[in-house]
DNA sequence: TAAGCGGGTTGACGTGGATCAAACGCCGGG
DNA sequence: CCCGGCGTTTGATCCACGTCAACCCGCTTA
């Protein structure tokens, strides 16, 4: 509601960008790649754009040329049916990969919008096809990352379809911790760019369930909780919460 | 429990194919691709294999080399965790690709089970990917076929994070039908080849639920239900019931 | 400083689906 | 033909989470 448009209004800057200085580039799409290789790329990723907090990177329904390589900032990917409900499908962060769902259709089929002021590098989907088949690396890496998509998402469908609600939420908290621990930052220690209610959204939950279980959690010990200030004090405890099918 | 293994005994037939021949070519991988290319793709797909009820076309942890194209049958796949849950992720029938999830970490990450006596054509993934370098076709075919698990995904991940009962159902057998349909044959009338529990596994329901709501679908004259016969009475009673979320 | 507001927390209560349990029907085997 | 087993159906009860509602807290705006 009220969201402002990057996509349709065109507010957004673009600035000329190079992987090849980059320093995601042990994170993002080039992995592995020499420094030959790295040049080619460079012409690939033609340019960046900023994005506000609320704006939309792309829109369901519009038409896809582009794949982006999240470089700073924090997204949600969401897909809404007629009757209006709506489930976020992801989140992502810097290095990871967005638009992937717009490949089979030529039309993106969610929406992906900025939780807080971010920047993507732009990746036209024909170009990268292209580099593809001159650089196997790229090309490897590339269906990488596509299946790590469908993995990643099994474990989202177990997750909704076999977890209970603090089952999810700590397997949501411990999937985030060890992101932000790959990139170099706490994994104990982070603030969620989300609302209670997007997380919700994300692990089949209505807020105020995810709001209850953060205090259970609190109340055990597992986590210390300011508005959106996380603190893992016991990650063993929350892996072990996981584990405890049934009652 | 106590399913022969066909990947561990070997007891499966290897049978030389071609897809030039193959009557699926319009609904598998080498859609749109002109006589000269299709040559080249036979000697991609270098194996058929044939599996029995119950046989595993591969494992969770065994080492991935292949994507396989279901010739004929009806597979499922399903993940689990240490502690025994297990999820259905998928039903995969002739003409779908099975596998795509190994390519991330060259290991399989869930089981393919044979739910009919069912043929592969196995395609070893190295090849397919140095083809994929000169048929451009095939390459961006591929990509489509990766994207659209994913967009396949979120459905499900939309279906399971925001459905009721009788919704997850009803969208279920919708999807059937339509697939079926693609297929040439009945959308109306056709064989569920997988058991009320592996049904229930799939939506996040307890067989119980799911049993409930064929009869309640029954009882309503949308379907009609002999064991695992199904006939759709009323596509658009089902199509309504989707859309009515809330209570 | 007050007022308004959006997001978050907490409580009381209702309910959809899980759980437990019994019985049925189909099917293969003796 | 009867028997045993498995998948399925159906009923009774339970409970985790949804729903509804009140309230709180930190921020923004006047």
């Amino acid at each position: 509601m009220s969201m402002k448009d990057a996509t349709t209004s065109l507010a957004f800057e673009v600035v000329k960008t190079a992987c090849s200085n980059c320093n995601l580039r042990e994170l993002c799409l080039p992995i592995g790649l020499d420094a030959d290789d790295l040049r080619k790329v460079d012409e690939l990723v033609s340019t960046r754009r900023r994005l506000k907090r609320g704006d939309y990177l792309y829109r369901a329904g519009q038409g896809f040329e582009s794949i982006y390589a999240v470089r700073s900032g924090f997204f949600k990917t969401d897909v809404l049916i007629e009757d209006g409900r709506d489930q976020v499908t992801g989140f992502q962060m810097t290095g990871e990969l967005l638009g992937l769902d717009g490949i089979s259709s030529e039309i993106h089929s969610c929406n992906a919008i900025a939780l807080e002021d971010s920047e993507v590098c732009a990746i036209p989907f024909s170009h990268l096809e292209g580099l593809s088949r001159q650089i196997h690396t790229l090309q490897h890496h590339f269906h990488q990352v596509m299946s790590r998509e469908i993995v990643r998402d099994h474990g989202v469908m177990m997750l909704l379809g076999t977890m209970r609600a603090e089952e999810r939420l700590a397997a949501f908290l411990l999937n985030l911790s060890q992101r932000f621990k790959a990139r170099g930052y706490s994994p104990a220690e982070f603030n969620l760019r989300m609302s209670r209610d997007e997380i919700g959204s994300y692990l089949g939950l209505k807020l105020e369930t995810v709001s209850r279980a953060f205090s259970r959690f609190q109340d055990e010990g597992l986590l210390s909780v300011h508005q959106r200030k996380i603190r893992i004090l016991n990650t063993a405890g929350l892996k072990k919460l996981m584990s405890h099918q049934r009652t």
